[in-house]
DNA sequence: AGTCACCTGATT
DNA sequence: AATCAGGTGACT
């Protein structure tokens, strides 16, 4: 499910839960989902560690532990984590065990997401290829604009890349395209300048505006959903009228995912 | 740049 | 039965 803004929601609400608590045990119900560790490194390595923070760096979840240890959590498309003492469910991957019961748990239907744990060292290699956080002061327009005039991607295609931004995936790079006018499978170096510019500066305010409206709520018992308000103006939209032209939007194909766009409002 | 592989569950 | 899903990495 999850783009930056819904996994920096689920930052948000799991580090007051858990800074400062101490792993008491861990459980790996699916060796798949911890790599390209062994579980057993997991487990040794984690256990009887304090979790210090929680951060968040394009779509992966990090979790700083005591000893200089880091836990990367990558939520893929169905991944969640979160706090709670209920029930396992099948869907449950990877449970660290807290105090009192409760339970940090990364759950994930489809088991595409990963679990894996490094030194501060190793996480920052492994971070190295991700672009600049969009609402950091490392995402300059001077920047954004020299990489898009150097590739030859489709417009969409660049933006979902993650080395020149970091964070959008399928929903917001529809959604910041549409905003700037830019037809999704345009090369992107063939984008006029100005355009490139005004897809920047919409890159910032989608994202902006969806982290702001994007929260995560408990539906009982423990189980989470996402409430958001952003709108979006094609995404999911194929056939409705867009709200700013009234042309039907339409629906392609990219990379074997759907692209929603405006015909009239992106050339 | 396109296609597949990784997985499961919801929807048509 | 077939298609689709808010992701990414490994192949051509």
């Amino acid at each position: 499910m999850p783009e930056l803004p819904e996994v920096e929601a689920i930052c948000r609400r799991l580090k007051p839960q858990v800074a400062g608590k101490r792993i008491l045990g861990v459980e790996v119900l699916r060796a798949g989902s911890v790599k390209p560790q062994k579980p057993a490194d997991l487990v040794r390595l984690a256990t009887g560690r304090k979790i210090q923070d929680v951060r968040r760096r394009g779509k992966n979840i990090l979790i700083d532990l005591s000893g200089g240890l880091t836990i990367r959590i990558h939520l893929r498309m169905t991944g969640d984590v979160f706090v709670e003492n209920a029930e396992r469910r099948a869907s449950d991957r990877v449970v660290f065990e807290l105090s009192r019961g409760r339970r940090l748990v990364f759950n994930d239907p489809r088991a595409l997401g990963v679990v894996h744990i490094h030194t501060a060292k190793e996480a920052e290699r492994l971070l190295a290829d991700l672009g600049p956080e969009p609402l950091s002061d490392d995402f300059t327009l001077e920047r954004f604009v020299a990489e898009a005039r150097r590739s030859r991607q489709p417009a969409k295609l660049f933006l979902m890349d993650q080395t020149h931004v970091a964070g959008l995936g399928n929903i917001y790079a529809a959604e910041a395209l549409c905003r700037a006018g830019i037809h999704p499978a345009r090369p992107v170096n063939r984008v006029r300048t100005g355009r490139l510019e005004a897809l920047y500066f919409a890159i910032v305010s989608v994202i902006r505006d969806a982290v702001q409206s994007t929260t995560i709520s408990y539906s009982r018992p423990g189980r989470f959903r996402e409430a958001e308000s952003f709108t979006r103006f094609v995404y999911g939209r194929e056939n409705e009228p867009c709200c700013l032209c009234g042309r039907r939007i339409r629906r392609i194909v990219q990379a074997g995912r759907s692209t929603y766009f405006c015909p009239g409002c992106q050339k």
